[in-house]
DNA sequence: CGTCAATATGAATGGTTAGTCATATGGCGA
DNA sequence: TCGCCATATGACTAACCATTCATATTGACG
């Protein structure tokens, strides 16, 4: 099927021609979002001339999506291997977490284009607020750790939560941490409080156990008023 | 210091006129961010002409700062007698969980404003994704969880967790959950998925004291591999 | 009514930019 | 060395859109 015989010359020149105008793309858009970034800027950036990136993309969007997809599939690969591998249902989750600091510290710039995705092209009230390919990548990790938790559950090695609630939180919940730890000029204590992460996801923040259903009634007792 | 004597006719009209506009405008760049509405689309969605909209706001950026920051501390209000009030902090939590539903349910268009925020003509990297008031609404609220966090682990009714990380992880895992569930039709199950987050919180996913550390070391040697 | 001030109107303006295309370049085989 | 083809170029076009402003409308008040 694919062709393995073949770097000519010319054809390894137009590969690095086209990965440095994804690179100049990429540091654009996750600097200053889609919308902030003309053609123009994008062919400065990555020294050729505007008509040049339509040789290698039909358009803007599709530049666009063409990164959003790579970064997906990459981040993908790092975090699929711990999460299917053979290990502990405790284990994975652990690794996921402490994987996510070199994951996101390592694409640090590619990950901004994530939080800036949100403006892309698409209007739409999209699942995710992704879109194309990185729509399917997230909606696959969040698949993979509701596996892991609902496995987790039946093993008794959870407490009987619920995955759908559980997967997607600790996803948010990381992510706000290492996102903030990478807009800040020190990131020195990204590691702790990623482990904080980890301990507030595993015991949760109780001392002891305590009365919930109490205190939630009280809650919404006061709501009413 | 306020004149509380004079909503005469015309000036009730003028002020109906605005909130409008400002309706129109938030519905439209709720839908589909702010690069991709223009302000004819905000005109006859209002039901007005373009040119009229530009006797309330001076520009298009005005009209949208004026939207996120009447959203935000609409939030606010809603937000601080809860955090702020005597009660147990254990108690403060949970209500802000639980606070979180009506919040945002009621909310739910202006509140994906917030979402799609990142978009804004601001291409800072700002502390927060978000701009002007709604940047230090955003600031306020998370100085605020942190406060009732410090103060319950200073009463030893927390464990001795770290703010600055359960803080953030708090605010995003919600929303994570909320938004999801606003962006499904089947909202149905939202309250049970709030009370998961409480749960989740309060108790973690364990079922019983597991050996954390073990765990973690076994993930970093892997990693080294 | 008639007048005036406040407000609404929407066609016109100017600036920006995605995308095109006729032309130039340069590597490579003959 | 020559000519060819893949690729690069960047001035140009067409569309879009925020903003303006000369004009029309409204409604309050004498």
């Amino acid at each position: 099927m694919a062709e393995k015989t073949k770097p000519s010359r010319r054809q390894r020149e137009r590969q690095r021609h086209r990965s440095e105008i994804v690179d100049a793309a990429m540091r654009l858009f996750a600097e200053k979002g889609f919308h902030n970034v003309s053609m123009q800027e994008i062919a400065v950036e990555a020294e050729f001339a505007t008509g040049t990136i339509y040789n290698f993309f039909d358009s803007k969007e599709t530049l666009y999506r063409e990164i959003m997809d790579e970064v997906a599939d990459n981040v993908l690969s790092l975090v699929k291997p711990i999460l299917e591998g053979e290990t502990d249902e405790r284990e994975k989750i652990a690794g996921f977490i402490r994987a996510s600091i070199r994951i996101f510290q390592e694409n640090s710039a590619a990950i901004r284009l994530f939080l800036r995705a949100n403006q892309g092209p698409l209007a739409h009230v999209s699942t995710a607020h992704f879109s194309g390919t990185a729509a399917k990548v997230h909606d696959i990790l969040q698949a993979m750790l509701k596996q892991v938790f609902a496995a987790g559950v039946r093993k008794g090695l959870f407490r009987p939560i619920d995955p759908c609630v559980v997967a997607p939180a600790l996803d948010a919940a990381l992510r706000a941490i290492v996102f903030s730890a990478a807009e800040d000029v020190q990131d020195s204590a990204l590691e702790e409080k990623v482990a904080g992460i980890e301990e507030l996801f595993f015991r949760g923040i109780l001392h002891d156990a305590w009365n919930l259903a109490a205190c939630v009634k009280a809650a919404s007792d006061r709501e009413e008023s």
